[in-house]
RNA sequence: CGGGAUGUGGCCCAGCUUGGUAGGGCACUGCGUUCGGGACGCAGGAGUCGCGCGUUCAAAUCGCGCCAUCCCGACCA
C-alpha cells in the first residue's frame, strides 16, 4: 500500500491520558482512538493486527475441531435469569430495555445463549462432543477500564464452548484447547507462560490462564524455579505442613499485658520487641453473614480466595466493627483466637507455633505464651495465606518466584455449572437423561495486541514480531524527486507485491527522517531505503527494526532476501 | 464507591496567584528555500477557554454546582 494513500495519523506527542507504553504507542502509531472511558475505535493500521490474532486463532482452533458461529451480542435477561447470573454477575452486566420494557443486557460473555442454542439442537450422545467459538464484540461495565485496551469495556474476544457427555471427554476437550492455546501465543510470536488460576465468577473446578510476561502486567505470577509449577498468585498453593512434634513442655504461662492503643502487627511487635513471625494475627471475616476467624502468622498475608473457596462462600470480606465487637468482645486490633465466639480456621504456617503472641479480645491488651491446644482449638488447619517469594513449591521441592502477567487467555472446566442450571441435557446410549459437560475458552483479540506491545518496544516505538506485524516491510525512498530513485523503489515495492508480500511504500514527499521516526514508530520489522548514494552502486540498504542491523543488500537481491527473513522468522514462530 | 489530579483550536502545553484585546509549539493551507534520523522563512485558516449558575462595569482567571477524563485504592473472566 502507498503511504501517501493510507489512512495512518501518526503522532509525535504522547497524549496526556495514556498511562501504559502500548496504549501510548497504539494511540501514536495510529492504530487506535479513544472514543470515551474504555471504548476504543481501530483504525486501518490497528484493525490489521487485530485481524492477524484472529487468523491464527480461527487456525488453531478450526485445527482443533472447533467450529466458528457468530451468537447475538444482546441477550435477553430471562435467559440470564435462569442461570442465575441476572443477579449474581453485578454491575459489570450492562441491562437496559427495549421499547416494550422488556430487560436485555449486552453479552459480557456467553455461557447463557451457546448453553441455550446447544440444549435445543443437542439431543443425544451421538451428537456429542462438540466445541464452538465465536470472534466477536464483548461489553463488560468495567468499574475503572485503564491501560487502554488491555482493560477496557468493548473489547473483541474468542470464546468458545464444549460439551462432552463425560468426564472423560470433558478432559480432552480441555485438554485440545490447553495445546490450541499454547500453539496461538506461541505463532503470535509471545513470550507467555500457563499458569493454574482461580475460575472468579465463570465458575467451574479448573482452570489456566495464559499470560504474557511483562513487567507492566496487572497479575502476579508465582512460579517454580525447577519444576514446570506456575499459578497465578491469588491461586497459589504453598506446600502443606511439615509439622514438627510439638512439645508441650516448652508451653510458658499465658501472660496478659497492657498494650495501651497498639494494633497492628508493626506496633505490637515493636512495642513487645518480638519478631512478627511470633505473632498470631487474627482477621474477623464476614462470610455470608457469618463471622469467622482466620488465623495467620504475623509477617503473611490472607488470601481471600482461599478463605471464600475454603469456606465455600458466596461472599466474603472483613468484618465490620459491630461484628468484631460482637465476636471478640473488644474494638478492632485485639482480636485473639482465646475465647473468641465464632468459628477459627488456622493457616497451616501456625500449626508448629508455640509461645506467640497473640490479640486478647479485651480493649488495649495482647496476650504472651499462647499455644494452640491448650488455650484455644482449631476448627482446621489449611493453606489460606498469599504466596511470597521462597516458599516451597507445592509439587516439588523447590521454591516459587514471582513475575508479573498479562492475562491474555483462559481456560476453564466447568463441569455441569450451566448445563444443569439451564437443562441442556442429552440422552446417553442406555436411554438414561444426562447432563452436558461443558468447558470455557477464551482470548482477549485486542488486549494480546496491547500484551504484545508491552513486551515488545524501543524508544523509538513498537516492535512488531513478523506474524503479528501490519506489514512486514517498508520501502522508504530517501528523496522522491530523484528518478532513479523512485523508479528502484517503485520496483521493488511492486515485486514485493507481486510476491505476495504485505508492504508499505513510502512515497511522501517528505524527509528521510520524518520517513524512518513513522516506519520506527509503527513497527514495521523490515525496512528497505532507497539512497541515491547506495543505489549508483546496484545497492540498498535493508534495515532490522528488531536488531537495528542496517545492511547493504544489492539491488537485485533484496526482495528475495527480504523473502527469506520473512519465511524464516514466520516459520520460527510456527 | 473513597482519595488525588486535570479540563484552553486536531495533539502537547503556557496564561489563572494579582479579573481588562485568548497565546506558543506541533499539525494543517499557500509560496519559496532545503532534502539520509521528526528542516527553515514568509503569509494564512482554525478556539462558545468542559457545562451551568453566580459575583463584577468586565470572568479562561474569583465562588458554587454539575459533567468528563486520568491516576491510586476498593472491585473484577
Amino acid at each position: 500500500m502507498r503511504y501517501s494513500e493510507m489512512h495512518l495519523p501518526t503522532g509525535r506527542e504522547i497524549p496526556s491520558d495514556a498511562e501504559v507504553v502500548s496504549n501510548q504507542l497504539m494511540i501514536r502509531a495510529g492504530m487506535i482512538r479513544k472514543l470515551t472511558s474504555g471504548i476504543y475505535s481501530y483504525l486501518p493500521l490497528g484493525y490489521r493486527v487485530i485481524r492477524k490474532v484472529e487468523n491464527i486463532v480461527r487456525e488453531e482452533m478450526n485445527k482443533a475441531g472447533a467450529q466458528e458461529v457468530l451468537l447475538p451480542m444482546v441477550q435477553p435477561a430471562e435467559l440470564w435469569q435462569e442461570s442465575g447470573r441476572w443477579t449474581y454477575y453485578g454491575k459489570e452486566l450492562l441491562r437496559f430495555k427495549d421499547r416494550n420494557q422488556r430487560e436485555y443486557c449486552l453479552g459480557p460473555t456467553h455461557e447463557e445463549v451457546i448453553t441455550e442454542l446447544v440444549r435445543n439442537d443437542i439431543k443425544t450422545y451421538r451428537q456429542l462432543p462438540k466445541n464452538l467459538y465465536q470472534i466477536q464484540t464483548k461489553f463488560r461495565d468495567e468499574v475503572r477500564p485503564r491501560f487502554g485496551v488491555m482493560r477496557c469495556r468493548e473489547f473483541g474476544m474468542k470464546d468458545a464452548y464444549s460439551f462432552d457427555a463425560d468426564e472423560a471427554g470433558a478432559e480432552k476437550s480441555y485438554e485440545k484447547m490447553f495445546t490450541a492455546y499454547n500453539n496461538i501465543f506461541r505463532r503470535c510470536g509471545l513470550k507467555f507462560r500457563a499458569v493454574e488460576a482461580d475460575s472468579g465468577s465463570i465458575g467451574g473446578s479448573y482452570s489456566h490462564e495464559f499470560m504474557v510476561m511483562a513487567e507492566s502486567g496487572e497479575d502476579a505470577i508465582a512460579f517454580c524455579e525447577k519444576c514446570q509449577y506456575a499459578a497465578n498468585l491469588e491461586k497459589a498453593e504453598i506446600a502443606g505442613p511439615q509439622p514438627k512434634a510439638v512439645s508441650e513442655s516448652e508451653w510458658l504461662p499465658v501472660e496478659s499485658i497492657e498494650t495501651p492503643d497498639v494494633r497492628t502487627i508493626v506496633e505490637v511487635s515493636s512495642f513487645l520487641n518480638v519478631e512478627s513471625t511470633q505473632i498470631v494475627k487474627t482477621l474477623i471475616f464476614n462470610a455470608d453473614g457469618k463471622a469467622c476467624a482466620v488465623l495467620i502468622r504475623g509477617d503473611h498475608e490472607v488470601n481471600e480466595i482461599k478463605v471464600k473457596n475454603y469456606l465455600n462462600a458466596a461472599e466474603i470480606e472483613l468484618a465490620d466493627d459491630e461484628m468484631i465487637l460482637k465476636a471478640t468482645g473488644a474494638p478492632r486490633g485485639f482480636a485473639g483466637a482465646v475465647g473468641i465466639k465464632c468459628r477459627i480456621i488456622a493457616d497451616y504456617s501456625i500449626m508448629d507455633m508455640v509461645n506467640f503472641v497473640t490479640g486478647a479480645n479485651k480493649q488495649d491488651y495482647h496476650l504472651k505464651n499462647v499455644n494452640i491446644g491448650r488455650d484455644f482449638k482449631v476448627e482446621s488447619f489449611a493453606d489460606l495465606r498469599i504466596a511470597q517469594p521462597g516458599d516451597p513449591c507445592p509439587r516439588c521441592s523447590g521454591n516459587v518466584k514471582f513475575a508479573r502477567g498479562i492475562e491474555v487467555g483462559h481456560v476453564f472446566k466447568l463441569g455441569t455449572k450451566y448445563s444443569k442450571a439451564m437443562k441442556a441435557v442429552y440422552l446417553d446410549r442406555d436411554g438414561k437423561e444426562k447432563t452436558m459437560i461443558m468447558g470455557c475458552y477464551g482470548i482477549g483479540i485486542g488486549r494480546t495486541v496491547a500484551a504484545c506491545i508491552e513486551q515488545n518496544f524501543d524508544a523509538n516505538g513498537i516492535i512488531w514480531p513478523m506474524p503479528l506485524a501490519p506489514y512486514s516491510v517498508i520501502v522508504s525512498p530517501v528523496n522522491i524527486n530523484e528518478k532513479d530513485v523512485m523508479k528502484a523503489a517503485e520496483d521493488i515495492y511492486s515485486e514485493l507485491t507481486a510476491q505476495g508480500v504485505e508492504v508499505i511504500f513510502d512515497d511522501r514527499d517528505e524527509r528521510a527522517g520524518v520517513k524512518f521516526k513513522d516506519a520506527d514508530l509503527i513497527g514495521i520489522p523490515l525496512r528497505i531505503t532507497v539512497g541515491s548514494k547506495n543505489l549508483a552502486q546496484g545497492n540498498v540498504e535493508l534495515k532490522i527494526r528488531k536488531t537495528g542491523e542496517n545492511r547493504l543488500s544489492a539491488f537485485q537481491n533484496v526482495v528475495a532476501e527480504v523473502k527469506k527473513i520473512i519465511d524464516s522468522e514466520m516459520k520460527e514462530a510456527s
